[in-house]
DNA sequence: CGTTGACCTTGCCCCTGGGGCAGGGTCGAA
DNA sequence: TTCGACCCTGCCCCAGGGGCAAGGTCAACG
């Protein structure tokens, strides 16, 4: 009995999902017919079939895209198959989490709060010589920046050493300028003392951090200091708008790509120490 | 000085977006640049709409949809725009609610806690004569399903009152048989007394509700008895499934889509009363 | 046994929100 | 003037299907 044969259209009634979406999942090899007649091309289910279909249905239902429901329902067993699943709905969870800050933030801001922001921050301009920087660029979310940021410096500090040191404070470039190709190129940077060695460690790199040595000419720099707890999402862009106003009213404009300097020890900075300047090269 | 304009590409970076999302909103309507030079197609932005850009770029990190970003930066004022924004964030709060239960639920199945459902429920089989059912037909997704329900079933109600009157327990059958276009038309039915007075009333509706006078012939379902508390999702689901193993291990076979049958009063039910049978056709 | 209507097949275009590339036009500075 | 850096449009691509057209199949009915 279980060897009788459901077509397409039964069978998608019985999964409740369309026929269409099957074919799809057939193509995808994500949920194969049990046969398929080689002259009419017609698909025919088994019944016990249909519990996978279900899964596939259900997890769809939380927009796991196909490539996770795959692995969830070719897991080995079933504890596999829910660590899978918690794992993704782990990275939903932590996704909604940002956006549900920055909602708040944004709903917040266009409720008319934006001018009390006033005089929050004290905006300043330093003069920046040049600096030789080792680099890491990465495209990176909104949600796993702080994680990159953290190991990524990490991993400049630990390789300045080689290359005569850290002779400046480590920062973050956002570049959204020279090619600006999607939402979120960073560019985490160390300046060191030592060009050549620099270089010579960079070649011994495999390419695959998208490493490099570049030297930035002498600037200045519009920035405003802010503590730990100011450096999250969506407070921060508080600080960047504020740098952002008070460019143009010294009769100044923006010569690049914002950053982020981290002057402290961010382990040892408690919550209110500053340990951040946002700012921006300016002319 | 704000009269100077920027081009797509500076503009770009100084917005955070990418040039080619400008195009597009430019496309849209969204975002059309202040100066589009006639011979060249060139666009260029004043820097005082870098502000909006920004707003796009942030609501786009929320998800939300170009139509509803629209319907934020387009607002009279910023009360509306964030009134818009908390009714976006609202229904993006809905849906995840719904899904984070659903994903519990699958967890839990996964583990390995699907074999000590055995005997949580008791399916039984009734007979049921043939009914003349007025009924309205609907794409309705998972999560406002309950706000569906009860609504569609009132409107019938109500309308059973010209119809002879309602002569059994109203039910809402899960379509997927005959086009199982879309993921989810379901069927609200009132079962009436007078078939001509139910076809005359349909001819009166405007035909926007998708209302329809069918004939159900006799038939026999199995069905498990729930409470108040288990007629939600994704708790019910393991009600269907019960029933569904139930049916092969008695010989029997699906002969139609499920329903749910609301045969107590809804509001006078407590949580654990029970109100509702989950219910298949078979033969 | 044939017909009919329901079902099935593939293939193509559509949606959103862009990314990427090709081929060609434009801009400003040297 | 020329070069390189921009910019333009237009086309194809992604997921995850929906919808439709043209044509092949299947089963039940007469």
């Amino acid at each position: 009995m279980d060897d009788e044969l459901l077509t397409i259209g039964s069978f998608a009634a019985r999964a409740r999902l369309s026929a269409k979406a099957l074919r799809l999942y057939d193509r995808l090899g994500l949920l194969a017919p049990a046969h398929v007649d080689e002259l009419s091309g017609y698909r025919y289910y088994r019944a016990d079939q249909i519990e996978r279909a279900r899964l596939v249905a259900l997890l769809r239902q939380l927009d796991m895209p196909l490539a996770r429901v795959a692995e969830v329902v070719e897991a080995p067993d079933g504890a596999a198959a829910a660590d899978r699943l918690a794992a993704y709905w782990a990275d939903v969870e932590a996704r909604v989490a940002g956006q549900r800050t920055l909602a708040e933030y944004l709903r917040g801001r266009l409720s008319g709060r934006s001018s009390e922001m006033n005089g929050k921050f004290v905006v300043e301009t330093v003069d920046v010589p040049e600096q030789v920087l080792i680099t890491e660029t990465r495209h990176v979310l909104a949600g796993e920046l702080p994680a990159w940021i953290g190991a990524s410096l990490g991993r400049l500090e630990e390789a300045a050493k080689e290359c005569g040191g850290i002779v400046a404070a480590p920062f973050v470039v956002y570049h959204a300028e020279v090619s600006m190709e999607s939402d979120g190129p960073a560019e985490s940077c160390v300046p060191v003392a030592d060009e050549a060695a620099a270089r010579a460690w960079v070649e011994k790199q495999n390419r695959a951090r998208n490493t490099k040595v570049r030297v930035e000419a002498a600037q200045r720099l519009a920035y405003t200091r802010i503590t730990k707890a100011q450096v999250a999402h969506p407070q921060i862009l508080a600080a960047f708008e504020a740098v952002e106003e008070w460019i143009p009213e010294q009769g100044l404009w923006q010569a690049g790509p914002c950053r982020e300097v981290y002057f402290a020890d961010w382990d040892a900075a408690g919550a209110e120490d500053p340990v951040c300047d946002v700012a921006f090269p300016v002319r």
